[in-house]
DNA sequence: AAAAATTAATTAAACGTTTGTTTAATTCAA
DNA sequence: TTGAATTAAACAAACGTTTAATTAATTTTT
C-alpha cells in the first residue's frame, strides 16, 4: 500500500474513532491526512469502501491468538483462559481506536453487510473460548457456567472501561487530562480483576 | 408535554439509537413522528437541543433505586448486590434504546458538555456501587476485590449483550429474526450469570 | 353568547451550508 | 510519450434551519 493511501486510512481510524462515521466529513478527513479531497475517492472508490477497506486491513489483529492458546497442550484450562484474559486486554487496549469503531458499527443499524462481516470476524473468537469452557466442564476441572456469558463478561468488562475516557478517570479517581489506556499499571489491573474473577468462578474449591 | 412534542421525543430515542445522532436526518425524524420538519425547531429550538432534552428527560430513569437497596436495614451485603445486579438488567433491558444512545454519546467526542452531563448523572450509581462494596470489604464480609472494577464487569457485561442482536442471537444460538431483547428467560439467564460470578467472586469460602 | 383580537400551532417553501462525489485540467513518473 | 497521480473547481443532493403565510385555539371585548 502507498504512503498516501495508508495515511487515508490511519486518518479514518483517527477520526472515525472519535466522531464516528457519519460525523466524520472527507474534507476533515482529507485535512487530516494531508491530501486533496479527491484523493479518497480516487484510491477507496468512496467513503463506506474506505470504511470496508479501514476494517479488512485493521481486522487482521484478530486472528490467530486464541486458536493457538486453546490448543497449546503445555497449558492447563485455567491457564488458558488467563493468557486468553491477558491477549484480549492488551490487544483491546493496544487496537482502542479501532475497536471503538468496529463497537460503534455493531451498535447502529446503518450498514448491514458491514455489521455482518465483523460478526463473522469476532464470532470465531467467542466461540473459541465458549468450547474451551465447555470442554473444561465436560472434564471436570470448570464448575457448570453459563460459557456464552462469560465470554460477555470478559470482553463487556474491558470495552466498558475502553468506553469512556472521562468516567474511566472518575472512576479510578484521576484527573481529567490522564490517559489511563497507555498506563501499564491500569493494563495490569484491568487484567488481573478478570484473571481474579474468572479463577473465582470457574474453578472448583 | 404536549402530543406531539411527546412524539417527537419518541422517534428521536428510537432512530438516535438505530442511526447514531449524526446519522438521523430531521427530516426522517418528523416523518417518523408524523409531523412538519419545521416543528423540531419550533419546539426545541434545533437537533441538538432535542437531543439534550431527550437525554434530560429519558435520563430520570437513572436515579433512586440503588440508594435505596444500599440502605435498606433488612438486606446483607451479598443480598443488596443481588438486587442491584437485577435492578441494572431490568433498567438497561427495559431502556436499552434509550441506554445504547447514552453508550453511543460516551464513546464520541462531538458534543463534549453532554458528554459531561451523562457522566454526572451515571457516576453516582457507580460510586453508591464501589462504597457498599468497599464497606463491606472492611466489615469482613467481602473478599478484597477490586470495586471500581466490578461494576465496570457488571454494566460491561450487560452492555456488551445489548450491544449487538446479530452477534447475540449467534453467541446463544438463536435465528437472526429472535430478539432477545425481549425474552424473559434470557434477561434472567444474564441477571442470574452476573450474580452466580459475584457470589463467587466476593464471597468468602 | 357572539364577535373581535390575540396568541399559538402548523405548513410549504426557500435559505445558505455542507455533504460525498465527479470532472477536466495539470503535474509527475516511467 | 503514455499512464498514473494530483489538483482546484464544480456538481447535485441532502443537511439543519428559517421564513412568511395560514390555520387553529385561546383570550378579550362587546
Amino acid at each position: 500500500m502507498t504512503d498516501k493511501k495508508e495515511h487515508i486510512v490511519n486518518s479514518a481510524v483517527e477520526l472515525f474513532a472519535e466522531k464516528g462515521f457519519e460525523g466524520t466529513s472527507i474534507r476533515e478527513l482529507a485535512a487530516k491526512a494531508e491530501v486533496n479531497v479527491a484523493m479518497v475517492n480516487y484510491y477507496f472508490g468512496s467513503k463506506e469502501k474506505l470504511f470496508e477497506a479501514m476494517v479488512a486491513q485493521k481486522a487482521a489483529y484478530s486472528r490467530g491468538m486464541i486458536d493457538e492458546i486453546v490448543k497449546d497442550k503445555t497449558l492447563s484450562d485455567i491457564e488458558k483462559i488467563d493468557r486468553i484474559i491477558d491477549g484480549f486486554v492488551n490487544r483491546l487496549f493496544t487496537n482502542r481506536k479501532f475497536h471503538r469503531i468496529i463497537h460503534q458499527e455493531l451498535m447502529l443499524s446503518q450498514r448491514e453487510n458491514l455489521q455482518q462481516a465483523i460478526v463473522d470476524i469476532l464470532y470465531p473468537n467467542s466461540l473459541a473460548v465458549k468450547t474451551l469452557i465447555d470442554s473444561a466442564i465436560k472434564k471436570g476441572s470448570f464448575k457448570k457456567v453459563d460459557s456464552a456469558l462469560v465470554i460477555a463478561t470478559v470482553i463487556g468488562t474491558i470495552n466498558h472501561v475502553l468506553l469512556s475516557k472521562k468516567m474511566c478517570n472518575k472512576l479510578f479517581g484521576k484527573e481529567d487530562s490522564h490517559v489511563p489506556y497507555e498506563d501499564p499499571k491500569f493494563i495490569k489491573r484491568v487484567g488481573d480483576h478478570l484473571k481474579e474473577i474468572m479463577h473465582a468462578y470457574l474453578l472448583k474449591n
